[in-house]
DNA sequence: AATAAATGATTTATCGTTTGACGGTGGGCA
DNA sequence: TGCCCACCGTCAAACGATAAATCATTTATT
């Protein structure tokens, strides 16, 4: 059915060998000779069968995504799957996925099999959670070329720069004339953060610095728990920030759940946002509900996607070559929750 | 470095075609002898290629994932994404994604690539959107066994069974009592409703065939536009809704977002959930902000994701059995937003 | 003019596996 | 005793490509 390098060799009367030659652009072939081979592989709508020239050049042109979350009711963000997805079409590659900790054995097995059985060139790490002790010593042992995604650590990884878009949201509130800002995180407990995402202390490290730098005093909130069962709990906290007397005039929130109590908290105490009070956030735009327009910072999922397949690529080509972590910095969207301050 | 069948071969004294025989289980290597060529595949570690089984075999147990989406805003479910993962590494399949719309390039390339250039044995195809006539002229043109997810179509395809959703969400409150139930829906305008995705159709479809047996009648509220731009619009859309005169009892929404919306502005009208007011909604529980814990279908995603690789994985056994398209029943989440009518 | 170097293509070998044709061995049956 | 057949394996080719070695021409060097 579908046309082979022997195929194209009969049409033009060469030895598939020398076909096989001229496609990949070999200076053994002659110009007059690669442009025939082209048009009649061309002609013939030939495709290179990946399969069979992994098996002997040892190069399958496939990398593999391995996935992991924390909770049920994650997403993988599409915007990430885009950047990834259109990175690797561009060189060529494609983007095998799988290792859900859904099922233990399925986790298990799912790098082995990809690397022996399906001899794909490298690995990319999508790890919200920790990183299993195991799965570093395989890699390292495997010598397998990996970069991880959206995590912090000393082997090549590429994640948002979570510090320096702190410390932007501070400065942008700053600019605008606010001296009391908050930082409100209703994520996680003041007590368990060092044990969570690095997102949650560098959003709050970059805060300070901005603060700091602009010889100010931070105040940070923390509260709540697990997502959902707390949640009137956080109302709650919610509530008693904004109500309060002297409340800040701006609040950074870490995301868009801390973001949707404190807007809603105000709307129910009747503060008029962004007049009487401005309120940044991360990640997305829509709190649906409120019917504000948040101000966001956007987390680079595109970007990142794009940075870890290219890093993985050079990886691939120069497995020496020593790579750094990379930080993509946050994307900005103006909304309508931020205003100059008042008085 | 990998053991390959050769090395089990030599290891047990055994031609390669036999080794290749007996781990396939033919029934022309004597039991006693695939024993001991298990025993010695186990030893060296042995894994087979599956590179170099595709080339010769024409079957390289990979499926391919075919990806689109809306909005940019838009996610794909983990929990899809799990079901896809379990069920593909139960049966020994890998699952190679890509095609995105981002590019045109992308999209144009990835279904070709992943036939001839991959020898992918199936496809899977998510897409929300539009299915582009091009693409099932391909489909058919190749012959490729195909399943498509979240979408209702003659071909073989998954989907939620929104139309028994909105009937079980319907009669919930009906059961408890309610007799003024109305639909709301802000995500679409009445008049595109044909032009969009057939669950905006199905829920009411299925809310309205509870209501007509119960031998009440139906109200279907309808407004808002694109998800960001009428935040505004739908939150006094709404707000009039909740706080008129003669309110229904019990309101089923079609979506967490238009959930929301009315539980917001029945907080702002002071009007209780669920004591006043029971509501019930789709997809998510949790709802950023309110503090209420919703009562919810829930959409499917791990079982559809089950359930489409194991229909891919029979029409790719049997391409001559006509396979019928799978309607998976939703799940349900009692939360704190339903109570029984109150007069 | 003889030799060396460059050029362009062919030959042969190989990757790891599957596949179909074929061949010894031994037992059952007439 | 002779014949057939089931059983258990081996052989050799094939899959679609890559890679190295080799060979036949030209073209350049002295």
């Amino acid at each position: 059915m579908a046309a082979t390098i022997k195929d194209i060799a009969i049409s033009v009367g060469l030895s598939h060998q020398a076909v096989s030659y001229a496609l990949r652009g070999s200076p053994k072939v002659a110009e007059a000779t690669r442009q025939r081979v082209f048009l009649a592989a061309k002609d013939l709508g030939y495709r290179p069968n990946t399969t069979a020239r992994a098996i002997r050049s040892g190069r399958h042109r496939s990398i593999g995504l391995l996935l992991s979350t924390v909770s049920k009711r994650s997403y993988l963000p599409i915007q990430l799957i885009g950047g990834l997805d259109t990175e690797a079409a561009a060189r060529g590659l494609m983007l095998t996925m799988g290792g859900l900790p859904d099922d233990k054995l399925t986790r298990e097995g799912f790098v082995p099999r990809l690397l022996s059985e399906w001899s794909a060139d490298g690995l990319l790490i999508n790890y919200q959670e920790g990183i299993p002790e195991r799965l570093i010593q395989l890699m390292r042992a495997e010598r397998v070329p990996s970069v991880w995604i959206n995590t912090k650590q000393e082997a090549a990884c590429v994640y948002a720069d979570e510090i320096d878009a702190g410390d932007r949201a501070a400065t942008h509130l700053l600019e605008l004339g606010h001296k009391r800002i908050a930082f409100v995180d209703f994520s996680h407990r003041a007590d368990e953060l060092q044990s969570v995402h690095y997102s949650a202390r560098d959003r709050q490290a970059g805060y300070e610095r901005a603060m700091t730098r602009a010889g100010l005093s931070a105040e940070v909130f923390r509260g709540g728990g697990p997502v959902v069962e707390d949640n009137h709990e956080r109302a709650r906290y919610a509530r008693s920030i904004v109500s309060s007397g002297d409340r800040p005039t701006g609040i950074i929130c870490y995301s868009i759940s801390t973001a949707t109590h404190v807007l809603i908290q105000s709307m129910l105490a009747g503060i008029s946002i962004p007049n009487e009070l401005s309120v940044i956030s991360f990640d997305d735009q829509s709190n649906g509900g409120t019917g504000i327009l948040l101000t966001t910072m956007i987390v680079p999922q595109r970007e990142i996607g794009v940075t870890a397949v290219r890093n993985l690529a050079m990886r691939i080509e120069e497995p020496n070559e020593v790579t750094a972590p990379v930080a993509v910095p946050f994307g900005f969207a103006a909304g309508e929750s931020v205003a100059t301050v008042s008085k």
